[in-house]
Parts: C-alpha cells; sequence; structure tokens
RNA sequence: AGACCCAUGGUGUAAUGGUAGCACUUCGGUUUUUGGUACCGCCAGUCAAGGUUCGAGUCCUUGUGGGUCUACCA
C-alpha cells in the first residue's frame, strides 16, 4: 500500500523534483531554554529529525537563547537529555542563537546603512500608540527618518551600554499601516543589562525572535524551516530580513501544533502546577512533559509513534487521548516483563498442600517475545490473591473465584474454593481452597476446564513494595479552554493514589531504573527513582486494557 | 470586524478533477492459562449555497463556523 504522505513532505517532494538547494534538506529543533519539554515539542522533534532522516538531510539542535531574563542552563540540560532520550541525535551540531549575536549585530547595522533600520526613543506606550489596531493603521514614530549616521552611533551606544534598559530600541522600518501587525516596523533588539547564560555581560542588547530567528536559520543553511501555526502572519517579515539582507533563503512551513485531551502544554501553565505544588515537580509522572512521560513509565518508540499517527496538517486538532495510550500499551506490550503482584491481598489456604512445603514453578517473561525467556516462581500453602478476585455472591459471567469454583492460578495449578471465612466485620478474612496436583501448568492432565486464570503471590516469599496509580491530571477534556475559569479549577483530585502494601513475587526486587514491567492484570510499572534498596516504589504507567470493568459499568 | 490561515465519521489523517480510504474510540463477535494480546465485523463523514466541468471533497464565488496577530516573549 502507499504511504500518505503529509503536506509538508509533498512541499519537499517538489522541491526536490526541482533540484532546490541541490535536493539538500537541513532543518533545525529551535528551543528556548527556558522551561523543560512537553509531549507538543516531541511532535516537532520527531517531525523535523524524522523529515531530515527521510530525505537524507541532516538536523540541528539549535538553542533559541535571545532572552536572557528567562533562559538558564539547566533548562539546556533537560532539553539535551530528553531529545536524545526519545531517539535522536543531532551529532556536533549543537547550536546557539547567542553564537551569532555578532553576526546579528552586523546584519542590524547593514540594514541601518540600508536605511532600513532606525533606532526609536519612544515609551513602549507610545509605541504601542503608535502602532494602532488591527483596524486602525498606524502611525510613523517621530524617530523614523533619523541619518544612517545618527542610528549607527545611537546603536552602537545602545551596545555598549550608554543607555537605559527600556529607552532605546532597534526597529525594521518596513510599514506602519501594513494590515499585517508584525510589519508595523518590528522591534529587532532591546537594551537588556541581564548576564547571558552564555555571553555574560558581553551585550547590553539582545536581538528580537523575528529578525534573531530567520538569521540564526539562513546562517545554518536550514533549508525548511519548520514551526507552528501562530507564527504565520511573522513569515512575511521572516521573508523581508532575508531578502533585504541577501541570505540564505531559508523557508518557513507552518504546521498545527499537537493539542492533546485532558492535557495542557502551555509553559507558562505548566509552570503554575509546579510552583502552586500540584505537581511535585516538572518531571511528576502526572505531566505532559518528556521528562514526566520518561518517569511515568513512557518509552520513547511510544511517544514516536504517536507523533507519526497524529499526522502534520493546518487544521486545529485535539487528539484522543486514547490514542496515545494506543500507542503507549502496544510498545509495552511487547516489551514489558510480565510478573505478579498483589495490590490488595486476600490470604488463601491450600488445604491439601503439604505444609512446609513450596516449589519453584516456570513462568514465561513475556508470552508476546519468544526471546525473553523465564524465571521461577515460588508456590506454596500460603498464597495471596487479589481481592476483587473473589466474590461471596458472583454474578453471572464472573468468572474468578467463588466458593464451588474452579480457577486457574497463572503459571500454577487449578484451585477448587471450598469454603471462605468471615470476620468479625462480615469481611472475607481468607479462602480455603483445594488444588488439583495434575493440573500443573504446562502438563496440565486433569481435564478441568476453569473460565478465570488469576495472579497471585506466596505468602512466605512475598516482598512488599509501594505503588503509586496516577490518573488524568484533569478532569476537563480542554481545562484551559473554559476563557474565564481557571484551568487549575479542573485539576482531578484523585490524580494520584499509593497503595503502601503491596504484595510482588521475590524477582521483582531486582527491578532496575528503565526496565518495564506488566504486573499481571493490572497494567504496566516502572520502578521510580525516587526508590532505594529497602524501599521500591512502581509507578503506574497505565492499566491493561479493562472490558470486565466496562462491562460492570452498564 | 483589517490581514492571514483552516473546515472530510466521535477524534485524527488520506484521496492533488475520476470507486471517499486508513488509524484511534464506541459497539458486536472469534481465539486465549492475562476479562490482556491477536483476529473479524457493525455504526458513522466531505460546513452551506451557487458556479465551472462529462465528472467536484478537490477548482471559482459568496456565506457560515473556527484559529492567529495589536510583548522591548518565543
Amino acid at each position: 500500500m502507499e504511504e500518505s504522505r503529509n503536506f509538508i513532505q509533498q512541499i519537499i517532494d517538489e522541491d526536490i523534483a526541482n533540484g532546490k538547494h541541490g535536493g539538500k534538506v537541513i532543518t533545525r529543533f529551535p528551543p528556548e531554554p527556558n522551561g523543560y519539554l512537553h509531549i507538543g515539542h516531541a511532535k516537532s522533534i520527531c517531525l523535523n529529525f524524522g523529515i531530515a532522516e527521510e530525505f537524507n538531510g541532516i538536523t540541528n539542535l539549535r538553542f533559541d537563547d535571545t532572552n536572557p531574563t528567562t533562559e538558564d542552563t539547566e533548562y539546556v540540560e533537560s532539553i539535551k537529555k530528553d531529545i536524545q532520550w526519545l531517539g535522536f541525535d543531532w551529532e556536533d551540531r549543537l547550536y546557539f542563537a547567542s553564537d551569532y549575536f555578532n553576526d546579528l549585530y552586523q546584519y542590524a547595522i547593514e540594514l541601518i546603512k540600508k536605511g532600513l533600520a532606525y533606532v526609536d526613543d519612544s515609551t513602549s506606550e507610545e509605541m504601542a500608540e503608535q502602532k494602532g489596531d488591527v483596524n486602525i493603521p498606524g502611525k510613523n514614530s517621530p524617530y523614523r527618518d533619523r541619518s544612517v549616521e545618527e542610528n549607527l552611533r545611537l546603536f552602537e551606544g545602545m551596545k555598549t551600554g550608554v543607555y537605559d534598559e527600556g529607552s532605546k530600541v532597534l526597529r525594521a522600518k518596513i510599514d506602519m499601516t501594513s494590515p499585517n501587525m508584525n510589519m508595523r516596523d518590528p522591534v529587532m533588539y532591546r537594551i537588556k543589562k541581564t548576564a547571558h547564560h552564555r555571553t555574560g555581560n558581553d551585550w547590553n542588547i539582545y536581538p528580537m525572535y523575528d529578525f534573531a530567528h530567520c538569521m540564526s536559520d539562513a546562517r545554518e543553511g536550514i533549508t525548511h524551516s519548520l514551526c507552528t501555526l501562530e507564527f504565520e502572519n511573522h513569515r512575511p517579515l521572516y521573508d523581508w530580513f532575508i531578502e533585504q539582507l541577501g541570505v540564505f533563503p531559508s523557508r518557513q512551513i507552518e504546521f498545527a501544533r499537537l493539542n492533546v485531551d485532558y492535557m495542557i502544554t502551555s509553559k507558562r501553565k505548566l509552570l503554575r502546577l509546579v510552583e502552586e505544588g500540584i505537581v511535585s515537580g516538572w518531571d511528576d509522572p502526572r505531566m505532559p512533559t518528556i521528562s514526566g512521560m520518561r518517569r511515568r513509565g513512557f518509552t520513547p518508540a511510544s511517544i514516536r509513534e504517536f507523533a507519526k499517527k497524529v499526522g502534520v496538517a493546518k487544521r486545529d486538532n485535539a487528539i484522543d487521548i486514547s490514542l496515545l495510550e494506543f500507542c503507549l500499551r502496544a510498545d509495552l506490550n511487547a516489551i514489558a516483563t510480565r510478573v505478579m503482584a498483589v495490590m490488595d491481598p486476600l490470604k488463601v489456604v491450600i488445604t491439601n498442600y503439604p505444609e512446609g512445603e513450596e516449589e519453584w514453578l516456570p513462568a514465561d517473561n513475556n508470552p508476546e517475545d519468544e526471546n525473553a525467556g523465564s524465571r521461577l516462581v515460588p508456590f506454596g500453602r500460603e498464597i495471596f490473591i487479589e481481592r476483587d478476585d473473589f466474590m461471596i455472591d458472583p454474578p453471572k459471567k464472573y468468572f474468578r473465584m467463588a466458593k464451588g469454583r474452579h480457577t486457574r492460578l497463572k503459571n500454577a495449578y487449578i484451585l477448587h474454593c471450598d469454603d471462605y471465612i468471615l470476620d468479625e466485620s462480615g469481611e472475607v478474612k481468607e479462602l480455603h481452597c483445594t488444588y488439583v496436583p495434575e493440573s500443573k501448568s504446562g502438563s496440565d492432565t486433569s481435564g478441568i476446564k476453569a473460565k478465570g486464570t488469576l495472579h497471585w503471590v506466596s505468602a512466605l516469599h512475598a516482598q512488599k513494595v509501594e505503588v503509586r496509580s496516577y490518573d488524568r491530571l484533569f478532569m476537563d477534556p480542554v481545562p484551559d479552554g473554559h476563557g474565564d475559569r481557571d484551568f487549575l479549577e479542573f485539576v482531578n483530585p484523585d490524580s494520584l493514589s499509593i497503595v503502601e502494601n503491596v504484595l510482588v513475587e521475590p524477582a521483582l526486587a531486582k527491578a532496575k531504573l528503565g526496565d518495564y514491567f506488566q504486573f499481571f492484570r493490572k497494567g504496566y510499572f516502572v520502578l521510580d527513582p525516587s526508590s532505594s534498596d529497602d524501599h521500591l516504589i512502581f509507578n503506574r504507567t497505565i492499566t491493561l486494557k479493562d472490558s470486565w470493568s466496562k462491562m460492570q459499568k452498564k
């Protein structure tokens, strides 16, 4: 079958057919180091690196670090780590817009000399006033017609620090009556006497995004500069700088940003979740950040597959979170090691199993992967099963344990439930069962058909661990889409639940960070980095699909 | 409302003037030592009105609906 191509691939197909840039494709991923990467960035990373790979091109990593007041090295490091973890490699092409500050400055001087840029002494309020609005054309600044010499001298002064912050800016001289607000003499440079994370105190002026970005693209020979839709109105300005300065003609192409139900990707709002203590940090497993998803137990492959499946287009979208979950489960199903863990234990005494005896039964690590091998699981007279795997008075389609029924224990024997014991409060305290010796997994000659298969742990060998289960952080699919209402009103109060004494099979004591597990019938889990040797903490990445609970709701 | 952009099942995305397809979700079924997985199936779509054409989701016009833009942020 023919693979369908998105509109960006089609543009590049055409460029290559036309021999543009000699068939070369160079893209870039340009994060600003002022926050952590999130799922939306992941889409952009996959797109940029994916396109380059497809067309035998390369992708640069370039930090867009033109605003020293918000940016920091801490973010640079986390961003690099996240991109690598996702599985992408910028090789030796790690760049910073700040690397180009000198060139940018020269370009600005060139524009001044061409009479296409000027120093403006207007206050920001005056500039806003002059700018007009979408229906009212702007008016020229009184400083617009300064001579080239004066502009050169003033700009030099801005650079050397003789003027105060906010007292002057350098603006492009374009058209104050343009219907496109971005063309109404946009600011190119502002004075900021703030130390930069890389250039220190070398500069008193810093370039604005529109100028810095397109010149950086041009300088790196970026053939296709992919960005999100909100920069569409900036493209005429992007092209204007390139044309006036006669530099490499990078082409900006805009695509729709990723939106996922029940998730937010606004950096500002993510920061509020962190600062107001609603989550434990940027890498809280409930966060849509790459680091949060990593800690939660997402695999890089599942995120890449998701990015591929959501597609690339120009219309606004709202992706069903179930697509993300589908990609996650698909990958985890293929790679996760199956183990048994009982969340809410109910004791079972196997009355016909010899006291003091135990046996170690083989268990496949992953039935989906014949190379995954197997391990031994201890079995004995007393085991624990899941409390909700037993019912005194079961409904018709209940396949699990009940008095008088046969049920299979995974990797072990078929059990017959003879009786249940209640405690003083009427709660089921324990089960008395008999096992069928000839029903051993792999060599079952009993002829008994058991409908359900339960997971279990040996009472004697079980280890205790902590399990943290997560639910969606918001109860509303678009928490920040309610205008007047604050998105925090929609925070799910039950997004985290902790169970302290989960009983697991002994093999899990050797779990390492980065191992993916499936707790049989329960879901996928990973070790949390805050674990210690004597206190293991597992994060529930996601549950298994559960058609039983769905059935019950009806 | 000035400019720009967008509009295909519930959701996302194809079809580039010639049979509206794929995926997720929902629902139903088969298989199953995970009520998992796998497999099969059902329901369901071109924003509206005109025009061009043998033929329009696709081209044109006009509407309608939605998005973006008026930081010395990116």
